[in-house]
DNA sequence: ATCGTAGGTCAACGCTTGTTGGCCAACAAG
DNA sequence: CTTGTTGGCCAACAAGCGTTGACCTACGAT
């Protein structure tokens, strides 16, 4: 008996794919206003036209563009000793590996529902961790945003804003600077 | 003798300036595209074509509507000890008593001159207080690049992305947690 | 051979943007 | 009373934006 299920990859697939892609390097590199259709239509090779039909309008686009799953271990196999080391060690290869997470805080800075995707991305994927690790699960969400200052801190001077001595850091300094910053606000007792 | 240089304020000294707060208060709260000169006017109750006549173009307006002085402590009369805490104490000051901080971050992650800005702010008035503050002077401008990632991350999440645990921090909290981190970024040994 | 449809182009729409230049009122100096 | 300057408004421009709908072409199923 065939399968039913298999997806036949229709032709408009590739170019559906195509957009998307380029649609995050332009919401990566221009932020939401700069990034026009026009333009990620272009770097595609087919008509703005084709964006509106596959994708809505602008929104749907970067709606459908930045998707993010930042792939953290589960809750229970969670190291709970250096715990630092393994997040910082994580996220830099997340926004080393595509452009997506570069997108979402260049969009996130001046676009509402921008900001609003990061809120959630941290709520349901960085507040988990922070539960299963931390000593007292009340204090999670504080602590688990205190280690989001610190990493997407380090995200906007390195990736965004691009402050040369930042740049210059090599990926261990990074991590044996940062790893305890992040161990701490996790497990270790309030100051 | 009547004094030469007295300047006479004229009155449309007022509208310049009434122009400046209405583009830092859009710069902030909308980057640098959406913050249109022709909001931007309506503000400031006066017409569009003035802001051109005063400052020239989009670009410089938001030049001069963004020059920060950070007011940090002359490097001499610095408290080697809890530097951390001064520094915490004082960006958390700076963010919450204009619009200005808020407006060059939510710029400089869309725009390259706003970028260049808060480049040029963090060479000339973070890097000298490192350069006195850090036990090795070669290695300030690095400790001073991971002192701003955790500021600016900070900022960003709390006054930016508003995610709602960083907001909910009081004040206290946040020099509590944030000030060891500072402290030893810059002043221990490297790790 | 025919027909429906998937995949794509083209030209245009209405709107907003930054920017320009001409016009006008007030008012102080001569 | 004239005249020049200061401060301001108004109308328009060209360009670029997101978005729309009409049209074309290839091709697999009937």
């Amino acid at each position: 008996m065939a399968v039913m299920n298999e997806s036949p990859r229709r032709r408009s697939d590739d170019t559906r794919d195509a957009i998307l892609a380029a649609a995050r390097e332009r919401f990566a590199a221009d932020g939401y206003e700069r990034a026009t259709i026009r333009a990620i239509a272009k770097d595609a090779r087919i008509d703005p036209s084709m964006v509106m039909r596959y994708y809505g309008n602008k929104e749907g686009l970067f709606a459908a563009a930045v998707s993010v799953d930042l792939g953290l271990p589960e809750p229970a196999s969670l190291p709970r000793h250096d715990i630092g080391r393994a997040l910082v060690s994580r996220f830099l290869d997340l926004w080393e590996e595509n452009e997506v997470l570069t997108a979402l805080l260049r969009v996130g800075a001046t676009n509402q529902a921008g900001a609003e995707r990061m809120q959630g991305i941290f709520r349901e994927q960085v507040m988990p961790v922070a539960l299963r690790v931390c000593p007292d699960p009340e204090q999670a969400p504080a602590r688990a945003a205190l280690a989001a200052t610190q990493l997407l801190g380090l995200a906007l001077t390195r990736y965004v804003l691009r402050f040369p001595p930042t740049v210059a850091l090599t990926r261990e300094e990074i991590v044996a600077w940062l790893a305890p910053t992040v161990q701490r606000y996790l497990t270790a007792p309030s100051p």
